[in-house]
RNA sequence: UGGGGAGUCGCCAAGUUGGUUAAGGCACUGGGUUUUGAUCCCAGCAUCCGAAGGUUCGAGUCCUUCCUCCUCAGCCA
């Protein structure tokens, strides 16, 4: 038909293009799944897995979500979406001191606010596909055992202190530990030990045994089980030993069937063990092939904001914010209350794309994001943010001197006619933004002026007549007369001509509340950039609180309900302040300004 | 200085086994529409792919050398 080149799809990227010959080759096809996890035996009496592929989301139940989870959520549960298969929610909580059920909850509120369920998902839509690493404690242990009876793990006497000492540098050879040949059967009694509670906490560790002058220092004997009294938020005191995430991963990843572990750039180095580990277990018949394959990808970085994990403890715990949920922040819990939206982050991810390159994504792909599905979905409100007093001198008032009141009519969507029009009152005293008007205007401002002529939005066209200060200097109010025949939607409405356009709000029918304009939490694009601290590039100025003119209408709103202020910015209902009849209102981000430029 | 990665337009990012004019998005610039200086529409925007050599009829894609950046020495994940 056309001899047009095959268009690139929309986030073509290195992970889709492996996970798309994997399931062209079938590398997959033979697996099984016996509908839970487990090892090689479970899965072997189950059938064969409906799902084409399986990735896995697993955060550490120990902080709050942030905006690079989320890139992380997309790709893993779109991969699965767009390929047939599942994505495991699953909580990789093998560190009992980190971890708790408020994370674990806020993770799950996170990710269900961006649009994913885990429940019955998968083919066959029956499927709960949330899972915790430490439902697989059994199994580790016996992984471990495992490991020990085939030589490939020993039990190291050795303090941490004297483990690092003997690990060798960058750019010299460990040396082996004089634990390292104990018998098998030594180090299967002194394991055992260790699970039964002989033995104190640091005194014995259990470690992989590969190579102590590994130019990869991952593999020099690396540590996998540790003794550690701690409560475990799901197994409680159960056990006195965990798993270390270097040899719990792999496993997780291997009973759960996962097909492609996607994880970031920094465990590239971990790979030879997750394959080492997976291969030994393999051998011993605990686990089957097909094994689960790691992939890694850049992690984000966004200007202006910080996204470690010790940072955002820093500016929650020592008050800069006022909590996880601050509008400010760039967790997900704090996006949420400052408006933005999960179509806004899938947009996002689409858009910046997933590579190994390390890059800076600029903030303002993010808000723009926001602002192009905001702009689809918001309705428009009217507010004055910066009020003074617009007085229409000529507008009729009753026998006893009271302004009369006509209503205009605004649409809600200027895009989508059928969301219908509102009413917004009229009367003789308004109130108008500041800015819009100038007592001598700079060059090309084409907004109120002395004896100038503009257009009060869905109202008249008025023209100015005089304005009032006050002893320091500032307009308080400006005067005007309005030209009767040239109200919006009458017929005589275009017969004078205008460039200027102003919101407006009715002084008697105003929604007074307030208002938070947020601006970036940091002043620099690379807070803390070079030897810096990163807490001295905080924008000082980040949040204003101001007291509004809102149109009535936006009085009897829900909270998260979301607008577009015109002219401004796009608008949300607070979820945690706003109370019923009193809501107050998140700036989440301004309309682009080509005047300001 | 050891190992592992990455370097394509201001910011991201496609570029199958080398094949002839280097996708796309954002930003930016110019123009048009518009009762939001918003949205929307149109046009422009890398003779060049970190650098230098080389192989080839032909290289971002192959080879050599070099440069820069990231990452690994937790009983964290």
């Amino acid at each position: 038909m056309s001899a047009e080149k095959t268009p690139i799809p929309l986030g073509s990227n290195f992970i889709r293009a492996i996970v798309e010959k994997d399931i062209e080759q079938g590398v997959y096809s033979t697996r099984k799944w016996a509908g839970t996890p487990g090892d090689a035996a479970h899965h072997a009496a189950g059938q064969p897995d409906p799902a084409k592929i399986r990735t896995r989301f697993p955060p550490e139940p120990n902080g709050y979500l942030h905006i690079g989870h989320a890139k992380s959520i997309f790709l893993n549960f779109g991969l699965a979406r767009d390929y047939g298969g599942v994505c495991h929610f699953r909580f990789d909580d093998t560190n009992p001191e980190k971890e708790s059920q408020e994370y674990v909850d806020s993770i799950s509120d996170a990710v269900k606010w961006l649009g994913f369920s885990w429940e019955n998902v998968g083919p066959e839509h029956n499927q709960n596909s949330m899972y915790f690493a430490s439902n697989y404690f059994d199994l580790m242990y016996r992984a471990a055992e495992s490991l020990i009876e085939n030589g490939h793990a020993y039990v190291d006497s050795q303090s941490a202190e004297e483990m690092r000492i003997m690990r060798g540098t960058l750019t010299e050879a460990g040396k082996n530990s004089p634990w390292r040949d104990r018998t098998v059967a030594e180090n299967l009694s002194l394991f055992r030990e260790m699970r039964d509670g002989k033995h104190a906490d640091g005194s014995l560790i259990l470690r992989s045994k590969i190579d102590m002058a590994s130019p990869n220092i991952n593999l020099r004997d690396p540590a996998i089980y540790r003794i550690k009294r701690a409560h475990h938020h799901n197994t409680g005191d159960k056990w006195c030993i965990y798993p270390m995430y270097t040899f719990a991963h792999p496993i997780e990843d291997a009973l759960e069937q996962i097909t492609h572990s996607i994880c970031t750039l920094e465990f590239e180095d971990q790979r030879p063990f997750y394959d080492w580990l997976l291969g030994r277990l393999a051998e011993a018949g605990m686990l089957a092939h097909p094994l689960p394959k790691q992939y890694e990808f850049a992690r984000l970085n966004l200007t202006y904001v910080v996204l470690s994990k010790r940072k955002l403890i820093d500016l929650v715990e020592d008050n800069h914010v006022s909590g996880w949920d601050d509008p400010r922040l760039p967790t997900l819990a704090g996006a949420r209350r400052r408006g933005y939206v999960a179509e806004g982050f899938k947009l996002f991810t689409d858009r910046i794309g997933v590579s190994k390159a390390d890059s800076w994504i600029e903030y303002t792909i993010l808000e723009d994001c926001m602002r192009e599905v905001l702009n689809e979905s918001s309705e428009r409100r009217i507010a004055v943010l910066d009020p003074i007093k617009l007085v229409i001198d000529n507008y009729a008032v009753d026998a006893d001197g009271k302004s009369q009141t006509e209503d205009c009519f605004a649409p809600n969507h200027p895009l989508k006619p059928e969301l219908g029009k509102r009413v917004v009152p009229l009367s003789r005293e308004l109130w108008i933004e500041r800015e819009d008007f100038m007592e001598t205007p700079s060059k090309g401002y084409f907004r109120l002026v002395p004896d100038g002529l503009v257009r009060l939005r869905y109202g008249y066209v008025v023209k100015c007549t005089g304005f009032e200060k006050d002893a320091a200097g500032n307009v308080t109010t400006v005067h005007c007369e309005y030209l009767p025949d040239t109200k919006s939607g009458t017929p005589g409405s275009d017969s004078i001509k205008v460039k200027g356009n102003i919101h407006w709000v009715s002084v008697a029918h105003a929604y007074e509340t307030e208002v938070r304009l947020y601006d970036r939490l940091f002043k620099e694009a690379h807070p803390g950039a070079g030897d810096s601290d990163y807490l001295n590039d905080i924008n000082p100025n980040s949040v204003t609180l101001i007291t509004a003119q809102l149109e009535p209408s936006l009085k009897d709103v829900n909270p998260e309900d979301r607008f577009q202020f015109e002219r401004h910015g796009y608008f949300v209902a607070d979820r945690k302040d706003s109370l019923a009849g009193k809501p107050v209102f998140n700036r989440t981000v301004t309309l682009r300004d080509a005047w300001q430029k």
